[in-house]
DNA sequence: AAGCCGGGGAC
DNA sequence: GTCCCAGGCTT
């Protein structure tokens, strides 16, 4: 196992990706800007979030909320519910954070790695992403395409779920960085990750960086990483409906979907159960889960409080609701 | 260091 | 159906 390369070599293969790149690159939609904000929001929504997925979004926010400013003074309903779908609701929520922090500072993002790290939402890859691709600072991004590129060329064993591996990682994609240009340099890394260094049949034959691949002719045995176990879970939750109306509760602080809205989960002292509705899986951090939806109606009365209500078709479609609840509309 | 937070695409 | 992916924050 290397764990590094020479400069001679780092230098060629720094050629070859940049040549490809320039010739190979998609042709996406914040990489026709070079508004620091628009290139913000991209990050943010790129984090575990593939391109294909964060398209739509992205032209949707822009469209909606063109500035800092903007973002800043948006109510975080309509925040929440243009996020809607995309998951990870806390980046939606330090985005607009960050919008804050920018327009009190003064417009503009801070012009360093430790200026950026220090504002809600950005950590240690979106300093890099969003200092080197908008701001121009040498900064080496590490992202999951990254490390695959960089453990596979270096044929490394060493599992990326752990800290000392990241560090390690980190020093080698710093000696990989094109201090020249670190955006266009960060951009076909994650580029050759995302289009031809696949995490399965990745496609060595064509790959840039072949000649000096250690790793080609087993890629799909890196990178090495630990990961922990799922789950399985099933849950039930109720449609409890009046007239045209359904109970929906918009989920407390502290669980996974705060803020969103959902149907509540079946409650057998409170509520008789009905026919079933529909069976939706979905897959939530360790957890996977079978949905099972079934109509319910109240034992007692129904409890009233300011986080649950009956609510109109026009209003479920207005609000912001978790993924897979917003499917179970679709089967009433 | 480990656990929490979503959703979609590939096979 | 099953597996895979992975940045930031909290504890």
């Amino acid at each position: 196992m290397k764990s590094s390369l020479p400069e001679k070599k780092w230098a060629g293969l720094r050629q070859r990706l940049g040549d490809w790149y320039r010739s190979a690159r998609r042709n996406l939609p914040w990489r026709r800007t070079t508004d620091p904000y628009a290139i913000t929001v991209s990050e943010f929504m790129l984090q575990q979030t593939q391109v294909v997925t964060v398209i739509p979004y992205y032209e949707r926010w822009l469209k909606q909320f063109p500035t800092w400013d903007a973002l800043a003074g948006a109510k975080e309903g309509a925040v929440i519910k243009a996020w809607e779908g995309l998951g990870y609701y806390r980046r939606a929520r330090s985005l607009q954070a960050l919008a804050k922090t920018v327009v009190e500072q003064g417009g503009e993002l801070p012009r360093s790695e430790e200026g950026l790290l220090a504002l809600p939402g950005i950590g240690p890859y979106t300093a890099a992403a969003v200092g080197s691709i908008a701001l121009g600072l040498p900064l080496a991004v590490l992202d999951g395409n990254v490390m695959r590129v960089l453990t596979r060329v270096l044929a490394m064993n060493d599992d990326i779920a752990r800290a000392p591996t990241r560090a390690k990682l980190q020093r080698i994609a710093n000696a990989f960085l094109d201090k020249d240009d670190p955006s266009t340099h960060n951009q076909a890394v994650m580029e050759l990750g995302a289009t031809v260094c696949l995490p399965r049949n990745p496609m060595c034959l064509i790959c840039p960086l072949k000649s000096g691949c250690i790793g080609k002719t087993r890629a799909e045995e890196f990178p090495v990483k630990s990961r922990t176990a799922t789950e399985k879970r099933i849950e039930t939750v109720a449609v409890l409906r009046h007239g045209s109306r359904y109970y929906c509760e918009q989920v407390p602080a502290g669980k996974p979907w705060h803020g969103l809205w959902r149907f509540p989960d079946f409650d057998p002292a409170r509520m008789q159960k009905g026919e079933p509705i529909a069976k939706i899986r979905y897959s939530i951090t360790k957890y996977a889960v079978i949905m099972e939806a079934v109509e319910a109606k109240w034992k007692r009365r129904a409890p009233v409080s300011s986080s649950v209500r009956y609510l109109t078709p026009v209003e479920m479609q207005e609000l912001a609701f978790a993924a897979p609840h917003r499917k179970l509309i679709k089967f009433l």
